[in-house]
DNA sequence: AACCTCACG
DNA sequence: ACGTACGTGAGGTTG
C-alpha cells in the first residue's frame, strides 16, 4: 500500500537548529539546523520507508497564526538570523535531493499538511505527520500517524501518535483536542486561550463536554470554580482561540501525488551542495563512487635488499618525495615514499632490511641531493627517526593548514584531502579502526590503502596549501617560525625531563595522609561519609542537608566550585576542609600519581608539544600536560621539587615579564604605557596610580591589586561583567574602572576598538607576524556569541603575537645552544617561560645566551624583559 | 560522552 | 534581556 510522509518543514528544523550546536563552515554560513534537519528526516524515512514524501514551510519565514490578531504579534521572538538564513539553504537542499517543497501563499505549513493528509487518506494511502508541533495531533485518525521526535539525554527518540493514542494520553479525541487547545491556548502560537486554565483542566473539561460550545451550555457544572468564571468571562475569546488553534484542511495548495514518489534522498546533486556546505559527516550516505572525486594510490612493497638500493638510487633524481614514517608504540616499522604522488611504496623493517639501515640510506640520498624536498603530513614524527635538521627541505602539510584554518580540530590526511583536493577519502578510523599497526598487518589491502593516503595525500596536497599561505601573506611565518618550531618541539620530547620517582612516591604519601584526614573531619560534620569527589553528593550535603547559605544552580545541580566555597570557608569550617581536600586530592591524582605513570625507564617524562591544537598560535602540551605543574600554592608549588636535572647538571629558567601587556603596549603605540615600559615602571602600581588618581607613592596593595586585574581583563578583551567577577565588585564600579583605565591609556581603547572594527569587517585577526584566526562568533546575532567575538577579537592578536615572539625565542635559543655545541639543553616551554637543563659549567654562558636571545627574538617598541633563575630543582629555579 | 572542577600561562 | 573574562588538558563522576 501507497504511504506518505508529510513533514512540517519549520518545526523540525527549529528543533534541530536548538537542539545542535552551533556549526559553521569555511565560509561562515550556519548549517547547524541544515545538518540536524537532514539526520531527523533521514533516519524517518529509514524507518517509515514511505513511497511518497512532500515537505511543506510557511511563506513567510515568520508568519503568525492569523495576521488579523496582530496584538499578540509581540510575545514571540523572530527566528534568529543564523536559523533564517539556513531556510533557504534547507529548501535548496531539498530541491537537490529531488523533495517535493509545499507551500501555500497566505496558509500555514499545518494547514498545507493538513490538506494533504486529509487528501491522501481520502485516497486510501498511509499517512504519517512528521512534527516538532504538538497541534499537529488533531490530524491523527487510526490511519494518519502523527510522529513528534522527542530529545532524551541527547538522543531523539520519537513519539507516535494514532488517534487512540491521542485519546489516551488527554483522553479526548484529536477532533477534541482542538477545543482543548482553544481553552488552554498556546503562548508559543499567539492563542490566548482562557486564562486560569491550563492543559489539565482543559483536558477535563474537554473530555466531559466534548466542546467549548457544550462546555458553556453547561457552565454552571464546571469546575472548579475558576474555571467557570473564566469561561463564562473569557467565551469570545476560548471561540475565537478555537478558530485560531484549528487546522484547515481546504488549502488550495497544488500538488501531483506523482511528483512526491520518494526514492533517495541522496542524489548527486544533493553531494555537491552537501559538499559545498561543508557537511562532512553528511557525505557517508552517498553512494556514487563514480561521481565523487576518489584517491586512489597504487602500492608496492619493497621487500628485499637489492630492491631497496634500486629503490634509493630512483630517489636521488627525485625534486620531491612525500614520506611517512611508520611507527606504532615507539617502534619503527618501516617508512613509505611516493615519488609521483600516484604510488606509494613501503620499505618495511625486517631481518636484512634494519631500521639503521633504511635511516642511513635514506639520509645518505637526502644530504647528497640538495634538489630534495620532502613532504609530510607529521615532520614532528619523521623526525623520531631521521635526523634531518632544520632547513628549507621539509614541508608539513599538518602544520601548513592549521595556519589556514587555526580552528580546526584535525589536519588528517582525510581533512588534507577534503580541504585542499575537494576529495573524500576514507579515515584511518575507518580503514583500520583501533587495530594496531605490526609487521603482520602491514601487508593487509585496508592497511596499505591506509599507509598509502597518509604518504601522497601531503604530497599532492601542498601545492594548493602552499599557494593559499601564499596569498594569505604567511608563507614567512610558515618558513621561519613554525616549521623551524617542529624541530624544537621534536628535541624537546625526545629529551624530556628527568623526575625523581622515589620523591614523587613520598609526596603522593603525604598527600595520601592529608586526604585522610580532612576526609574524616568532612564525614564527621556532615554526620555521614559521602563522595567528596561528586558535585552532586556534594552539594546535596551542603546546601540541603546542612542548609548553607549561598546556593547556585548549574545545570545539573548545586554548583559547588571554588568561588561558592570561598564565600563560605570563613564561617564554615567544612567548607575549608572541603577546598583543602579539593587542592590535595587534585595534587594526588593529577600531579603525583598521574605524573609518576609517565616516567619512562631512563627516569624522565617524555611529554608530548601540540603545535596545531590552539587557536591563537599557542603550543599545547599532553601525555602529561606539563605546562600546567602546580605553581600558585606552596603545597603545589612542592611538586614542582621532583623535577631535578641529571648529574652535573642544573636548571636554568627564564620567562617573559608581562610579555602580553608589552605586545599590546607595542600594538596600540600608547605613549604612556610604551614610555612606562622604557622606563621600567611598575605597570601595575603606575595604572593604579592613574586610574585611582592617587600618587605613586600612596598606591597601596589593594589599589594595585585591582589595578593588576584590569590590566589583564584588557588582555583578555575587557568587559565589566568579567571584572566586577574576578574583583567582585559592582558592574558599576567595574565600568567606572574600565573608563578611567581607557582616559588613562587613549591609545589602547582606539586599538581595541580599531580591531575589533576591522574584524567585523574582514572576519578575521591576525598577529604581528601575520597568524590569522577567523571568529565565525563576529557575525552571529546572538549577543552572548558575538561579544564573545568581540573578545576574542581583542585577545586573539595578543596571545598570538606573544606566541610567536617566545616560538622565535625557541629556536633561536635551540639553534644558538647547537651552534655552541653546548651540552645544554631546551626541555620545556611554557607559554612565556623556557627551561633549560644546563650543565654546571656552562651557567653563565646559558644565562647570557638566553637572556640575550629572547630578548632580542622581536623588536618592539618597548624592551622584552626577561627573568632568569637557576636552581638545582624546577622549584628552586623559579 | 558530557559535565564539573581545577591546574597552568 | 542576554549572563563570560582569553588560551589550554586531565581526572573524577554520572548517565
Amino acid at each position: 500500500m501507497d504511504k506518505i510522509l508529510l513533514v512540517d518543514g519549520h518545526s523540525i528544523l527549529n528543533r534541530a537548529f536548538y537542539g545542535l550546536p552551533d556549526l559553521t563552515n569555511s565560509r561562515g554560513e550556519h548549517t547547524n539546523a541544515v545538518l540536524g534537519f537532514v539526520n531527523i528526516i533521514s533516519k524517518i524515512l529509514e524507518e517509515e520507508k514511505p513511497t511518497h514524501f512532500a515537505v511543506a514551510f510557511d511563506v513567510h519565514q515568520k508568519t503568525f497564526r492569523h495576521e488579523m490578531f496582530s496584538e499578540y504579534k509581540g510575545t514571540r521572538k523572530g527566528m534568529p538570523d543564523e536559523l533564517r538564513s539556513q531556510v533557504p539553504i534547507m529548501k535548496e537542499l531539498l530541491k537537490a535531493m529531488h523533495v517535493t517543497v509545499l507551500e501555500c501563499p497566505g496558509f500555514e505549513a499545518d494547514d498545507v499538511i493538513g490538506t494533504l493528509a486529509k487528501k491522501s487518506e481520502e485516497m486510501g494511502m498511509e499517512v504519517s505527520v512528521l512534527s516538532g508541533d504538538r497541534d499537529l495531533l488533531q490530524l491523527a485518525t487510526d490511519r494518519v500517524l502523527i510522529k513528534i521526535p522527542k530529545t532524551k539525554a541527547g538522543q531523539t527518540t520519537v513519539e507516535n501518535y494514532y488517534a487512540k493514542d491521542v485519546q489516551e494520553l488527554y483522553g479526548v479525541t484529536p477532533q477534541e483536542f482542538i477545543d482543548m487547545k482553544g481553552l488552554m491556548g498556546d503562548t508559543s502560537d499567539n492563542i490566548p486561550g482562557v486564562p486560569g486554565i491550563g492543559e489539565k483542566t482543559a483536558a477535563k473539561i474537554i473530555s466531559v463536554y466534548h466542546t467549548i460550545e457544550n462546555a458553556y451550555l453547561n457552565i454552571e457544572d464546571i469546575k472548579p470554580n475558576k474555571a467557570k468564571e473564566n469561561l463564562s468571562e473569557f467565551y469570545d475569546q476560548a471561540i475565537m482561540s478555537k478558530v485560531l488553534a484549528t487546522i484547515k484542511c481546504d488549502a488550495p495548495v497544488e500538488f501531483d501525488f506523482s511528483q512526491m514518489l520518494y526514492q533517495s534522498l541522496f542524489s548527486k546533486d544533493a553531494y555537491d551542495m552537501v559538499k559545498q556546505l561543508e557537511l562532512k559527516s553528511l557525505l557517508k550516505h552517498f553512494d556514487i563512487s563514480d561521481e565523487k572525486i576518489e584517491l586512489n594510490f597504487s602500492t608496492h612493497i619493497i621487500s628485499d635488499l637489492i630492491e631497496m638500493e634500486d629503490y634509493f638510487s630512483t630517489l636521488s633524481k627525485c625534486t620531491k618525495i612525500g614520506v611517512f614514517a611508520l611507527i606504532e608504540k615507539g617502534d619503527f616499522l618501516g617508512v613509505g615514499v611516493t615519488r609521483d604522488g600516484k604510488q606509494a611504496d613501503f620499505i618495511l623493517c625486517s631481518m636484512f632490511i634494519t631500521q639503521d639501515l633504511i635511516v642511513s640510506r635514506f639520509m645518505e640520498v637526502y644530504n647528497t641531493n640538495p634538489e630534495i624536498k620532502i613532504v609530510t603530513n607529521d615532520l614532528k614524527n619523521l623526525l623520531k627517526v631521521f635526523p634531518l635538521r632544520a632547513e628549507d627541505r621539509v614541508d608539513d602539510a599538518s602544520v601548513a593548514a592549521y595556519l589556514l584554518r587555526p580552528l580546526k580540530d584535525s589536519y588528517e590526511y582525510d581533512d588534507i584531502a577534503r580541504d585542499y583536493l575537494g576529495a573524500t577519502v576514507p579515515t584511518r578510523k575507518e580503514l583500520i579502526g583501533k587495530m594496531e599497526l605490526s609487521p603482520f598487518v602491514l601487508q593487509e589491502p585496508k592497511i596499505m590503502q591506509y599507509l598509502s593516503y597518509e604518504i601522497c595525500i601531503p604530497y599532492v596536497s601542498f601545492d594548493k596549501i602552499e599557494e593559499e599561505l601564499k596569498s594569505m601573506e604567511m608563507l614567512k611565518l610558515y618558513n621561519e617560525i613554525e616549521v623551524p618550531t617542529v624541530y624544537v618541539l621534536e628535541h624537546m620530547e625526545h629529551e624530556g625531563i628527568r623526575v625523581d620517582a622515589s620523591a614523587l612516591q613520598a609526596y603522593s604519601v603525604m598527600l595520601a595522609e592529608r586526604i585522610q584526614d580532612l576526609e574524616r573531619k568532612i564525614y564527621d560534620v556532615a554526620g555521614e561519609e559521602f563522595n567528596i569527589n561528586s558535585p552532586k553528593q556534594l552539594g546535596e550535603i551542603l546546601f540541603e542537608k546542612l542548609q548553607l547559605p549561598g546556593a547556585k544552580k548549574t545545570k545539573t545541580g548545586y554548583s559547588t566550585n571554588v568561588d561558592v566555597l570561598n564565600k563560605l570557608k570563613n564561617d564554615y569550617a567544612i567548607v575549608a576542609d572541603v577546598l583543602d581536600y579539593r587542592q590535595v586530592a587534585k595534587l594526588k591524582s593529577t600531579y603525583a600519581d598521574g605524573l609518576a605513570s609517565y616516567i619512562r625507564e631512563d627516569g624522565r617524562i617524555h611529554g608530548t608539544f601540540n603545535q596545531t591544537i590552539t587557536a591563537t598560535g599557542r603550543i599545547s602540551s599532553t601525555e602529561p600536560n606539563l605546562q600546567n605543574i602546580p605553581m600558585r600554592t606552596e603545597l603545589g608549588r612542592g611538586i614542582r621539587k621532583v623535577f631535578i636535572p641529571k648529574e652535573d647538571y642544573v636548571f636554568v629558567d627564564a620567562d617573559y615579564s608581562q610579555i602580553e601587556l608589552r605586545v599590546l603596549a607595542h600594538f596600540s603605540g600608547d605613549e604612556k604605557l610604551i614610555q612606562a615600559y622604557r622606563d621600567n615602571q611598575d605597570i601595575h602600581a603606575l595604572t593604579a596610580s592613574q586610574v585611582f588618581g592617587v600618587p605613586m607613592d600612596e598606591v597601596d596593595d589593594l589599589m594595585r591589586r585591582n589595578a593588576k586585574a584590569v590590566n589583564f581583563g584588557i588582555v583578555y578583551g575587557i568587559s565589566a561583567f568579567g571584572l566586577s567577577e574576578d574583583l567582585d565588585i559592582s558592574r558599576k564600579e567595574a565600568t567606572e574602572y574600565i573608563e578611567s583605565y581607557f582616559k588613562t591609556y587613549p591609545g589602547i581603547k582606539q586599538f581595541l576598538d580599531d580591531t575589533v572594527e576591522n574584524a567585523k569587517k574582514t572576519g578575521m585577526v591576525k598577529t604581528m607576524y601575520g597568524r590569522i584566526r577567523q571568529i565565525p562568533e563576529l557575525s552571529s546575532s546572538n549577543f552572548m556569541q558575538r561579544s564573545f567575538g568581540e573578545r576574542i577579537a581583542m585577545n586573539s592578536p595578543i596571545q598570538g603575537t606573544a606566541a610567536d615572539i617566545i616560538k622565535m625565542a625557541m629556536i633561536r635559543v635551540h639553534e644558538r645552544l647547537q651552534e655552541e655545541q653546548l651540552r645544554s639543553t631546551l626541555i620545556l616551554q611554557i607559554h612565556d617561560e623556557l627551561l633549560i637543563e644546563t650543565h654546571k659549567e656552562e651557567v653563565e654562558q646559558v644565562k647570557r645566551i638566553i637572556e640575550e636571545e629572547m630578548m632580542e627574538a622581536a623588536q618592539l617598541s618597548v624592551p622584552l624583559l626577561v627573568s632568569v633563575s637557576v636552581g638545582d630543582t624546577w622549584y628552586d629555579a623559579k
